[in-house]
DNA sequence: CGCTTATATCCGCCTATGCGTTTACAAACT
DNA sequence: AGTTTGTAAACGCATAGGCGGATATAAGCG
């Protein structure tokens, strides 16, 4: 039975691949959080400075900070210093198309991902 | 300071969108998992049953059945039952679209979304 | 019809990670 | 320099969610 997979052996493309894997989920789960992902949603209107984030999000600023670290090192979001405020903006267009993509399939499988218990 | 933030006021979209944010997470973290990843990547090739992703993971069954149902309440995959055999697929061709750009993204910032201890 | 095979679900354990709070810097203003 | 304001980092707590293992169910087979 399953020969064809048998062919391909075990792990075919090798452990590099899981290695690579793991980055990947780490980058998803990157934006697995609905704080992360609000913080984006602002920033496809242009960059925002913390404090307006912290307003907007209505969390504690070591809160926002924190989700803000989080996106800058996974590349989601760059900054920029101007007199002591730091300005947050998306990094890459790419972000726009995932986060458009994810957007589509949520309202169309709503209840489905919904009525997902193995995630809460 | 920030005045233009305050004439949007907080929360300008409403708790809806809090709820949405919240489902949007749900669907992210379902891509969140290197074993998902490493399951949605071996169905990019064409269908699978769960025994040969059972082989080509290398997993307990049980752990590659809980994520397998975790991917079809999630909207990424489908079943088809054959025989005694329950075959697996992509169910939404934007599934390929999210990979390949989120594949982009990590390839490009891996260094980054190594270094983020906030995510580990 | 029991037996085997394929798949799904359940359970306890343990780590990852989000949260609130506090603390530490850094940059302007006086 | 000291104070205020904006931002980041640290600490402890609580829960989400992954894992291995055991068990339940369904579909063929002898």
């Amino acid at each position: 039975m399953a020969t064809a997979v048998k062919e391909r052996r075990k792990a075919p493309r090798g452990r590099d691949n899981g290695v690579f894997m793991q980055l990947l989920a780490k980058f998803y789960r990157g934006m697995g959080d609905p704080s992360r992902l609000r913080i984006l949603e602002y920033l496809l209107d242009g960059e925002r400075t913390v404090t307006e984030l912290v307003e907007l999000l209505g969390s504690p600023q070591g809160r926002v900070s924190s989700h803000l670290a989080c996106l800058r090192w996974c590349g989601f979001v760059a900054t920029r210093q101007a007199g002591h405020y730091v300005y947050y903006r998306l990094a890459d267009p790419r972000v726009r198309e995932i986060l458009a993509l994810g957007k589509d399939m949520v309202t169309a499988n709503a209840e489905h991902i919904f009525s997902c218990t193995r995630i809460r």
